[in-house]
This record gives structure tokens, sequence and C-alpha cells, in this order.
DNA sequence: AAATCCGGAATGAACGTTCATTCCATTATT
DNA sequence: AATAATGGAATGAACGTTCATTCCGGATTT
């Protein structure tokens, strides 16, 4: 029950920044949604700003987990390509408050220097795994900032329309536009 | 001097909100930052709310306009294609914090009903546009949804690499993108 | 032409409310 | 019984908003 407390105040608050980003939620609501008083949270957390950066420093963790889980180390680029795309795709499926979460708060003002690095460098995994590609000649001649400017992207702009019903998720789509993406990125 | 103060506040408060958000920004800090007395600005707008959304309509339209001025109307698809990519791309390049401002508040719980339509038809004009590309057999079998995800997310992630300098944006890098685009929704 | 008056624009101090945070009596654990 | 954890009332700061007052350019009166 005691450390169960600790992980139920972060759940609710993600849910709550995710819907109403963070200086729209107040402590009191994330108390209310975690089934805990007010005052509790102080217990495990110093201030809502730390609060915060502990989410989502934790979040960016499981997120860069699920990327690097199951790597397909020893296959070649294109099957890394689409483990690192389908990878994308199921966390925002799966953890679409964390997924949203994170990137609302990327750029935010609270955020302090350790979860920007922890961020860059959840980033640089992605940035290496590209630059791999390009050095083998399979990828076009651009920064590797580029293709994640159109992987990155697309998924996010997807999983908002996920998210929003604007568009139903089925395996064929995301099939064709992880070929779409490919496509962008592989060498003509 | 008159009508200026009205644009002077809508201006601070687009780089405040762009900036720190809606609920992190608060009408005094508007205030300062237009040089007028926090109470000048209930002269013109009834409250932050309306604020807001007048805001949002605003960049909305200023963001249609800019789409929808000098379309190659008699041109042929792919001609439309680039018009719209490099649209998008001035508008983010010339008005980032509106551009930046308006893709924060899609989702807003506080854009009113009268905003959200608003977005949607400006939405609309690009889906039809991608609609008769799909009629003359020149795109993939996606739903057009999907196009948008692939165009619209890429440059939405491009102008945050560019804003933060994780990358200078070139003419030549934007048409090696625009081409990574094309072949991302052109029929193979 | 100078002095006075006028009305709306502008102001910022003040209001009631709500916030993040602290405090403490009560409850649970040891 | 002692200690730790808890919830929610209490607190002061800061919020959005209001309003009595000031300001100022143009009309009116002298």
């Amino acid at each position: 029950m005691a450390e169960n407390k600790h992980e139920n105040i972060l759940r609710a608050a993600q849910k709550l920044f995710a819907e109403r980003g963070y200086d729209g939620t107040t402590v009191p609501m994330i108390a209310e949604e975690a089934k805990v008083g007010a005052g509790t949270i102080y217990r495990y957390f110093e201030n809502k700003q730390k609060l915060v950066n502990e989410l989502f420093r934790g979040s960016v963790a499981q997120f860069a987990a699920t990327l690097r889980d199951g790597f397909p180390e020893h296959k070649d680029f294109r099957d890394k390509f689409r483990h690192v795309f389908y990878r994308l795709v199921r966390y925002s499926r799966e953890q679409p408050e964390a997924f949203r979460f994170i990137n609302a708060t990327v750029n935010a003002y609270f955020l302090d220097e350790q979860s920007k690095s922890d961020f860059e460098g959840f980033m640089d995994f992605i940035e290496r795994h590209l630059d791999e590609g390009k050095e083998a000649g399979l990828l076009r001649d651009l920064p590797a900032q580029a293709f994640i400017a159109i992987v990155y992207g697309t998924i996010f702009h997807l999983s908002r329309m996920f998210e929003d019903g604007t568009l139903e998720p089925a395996d064929e789509l995301l099939a064709g536009i992880e070929k779409s993406c490919w496509d962008a990125v592989s060498a003509v």
C-alpha cells in the first residue's frame, strides 16, 4: 500500500497533465484523482515541479526501454527501422497519456536540466541508429534530424488522430504508413 | 494608437501563450508585455478565455490565408502539393509563435466550438486537396488523414527543430524534405 | 485665444477566489 | 506505547476580474 501511493500520484498526475497541461492541473485535482489527501502528495514529492520532472523522466525512461527492448541488433537496417517505427507506434498506442505528456512537455519552461538531457539522450539513440543507416548508404543525403522529423513527426500526428478518432488504427494502415516513411527516408 | 492596443495585446498574448501556455500565462504578464494596464485588457476582451479564442481564430485565419494565397489552381497536382508544403513551412518560419500556439492549442479544453470548427474548416482545405490527388490516382491507397500526418507532422516537428536550433533551415534541405514527403505519399 | 468642460480610454489598487504548500489532529503500523 | 503516515483544514501568495479614479484630446464657453 505504501509504495503504491507514489505510483498512484504519478499516474493521476500523468492523466491530468496530458489532458489539461501542467499549469491547468492543480495539486488538489491530482490528489482527488489519486484518491489521497492533498498533503500526502508532499510526503512523496517536494513540490509540484519536482513531481512533474520525476514523471517526465520516468515516462522518457519507459519510452526509451520500449524502443530498446527487442532491438534487432544483428539484423539488417531495414528491420531495425521497422522495429523503431512499430515500437514508437506501440508506445503511443499503449501509453497514449504518457506519449502525449512527453511531447507536450519537451520544451516546457518548468523542465529541469536533468529532464532535458534525459530526453536528449533518448533522441540520441534514434539519431545514432539513423546515422548507421546513412553510413551504409541506405538513406538519403539528409541530416539524421530530418529523418526524425519525418518519422517521429508522422507518428506523433498519427497518434493525435488515433486519440481523437479522426483515424482508426489498423494493421494494414500502419503497414502502409511504415512503408511511406521508409520510402521517404531511403535512398532512391 | 487606439486600434493598436487591441493588436498589441493579442501579440503579447501570442508570444506568452506560445512560450508558457495558456494557464502558465497570467493576465498581468500579458499586460506588462503589451505595455498596458491590466484593466485595459478588459476594455478589449471580455475575459481571458475570449481573448485566447479570438487569438486562435485570427491565427488560423492567417494560416489558412497563407496556404490559399497563390494556390496554383490550374497547375498539376504535383505543383499544388509543393505549394502547400512550402506554404506550411513558410508560415511556420515567418510566424513561429503563431504556428506553435496553434498546434499547442488545437485540442485545448478552453477552445470554444467556433474555434474548433474554424480549425476543422482549415484542415478540410488540406484534405480536399489531397482527395483530389487520390482520385487522380497519383497518391497511395491511404486515407487523406494519413497524408496529413506525414506532411503536417513532418513540418511541425521540423519547425520545432528550426526554433530550438537543432537543425538549420536551408533551401537545399527543405527541397530534400519536400521530395521525401512527396515520395512518401505518391503512388509507387 | 484662452480657459473650461466633457466623455471615453486607461489605469492599477482592491476584491473574492483559488492556488501551492504547510500544519496538525487522527489513524495505521510497528 | 511509540512512531510513521495520512487527509484535509489552514495559510499566504497570486490569480482573474472589477471599479473608482485619472488622464487626455477635442468641443464649448468666455
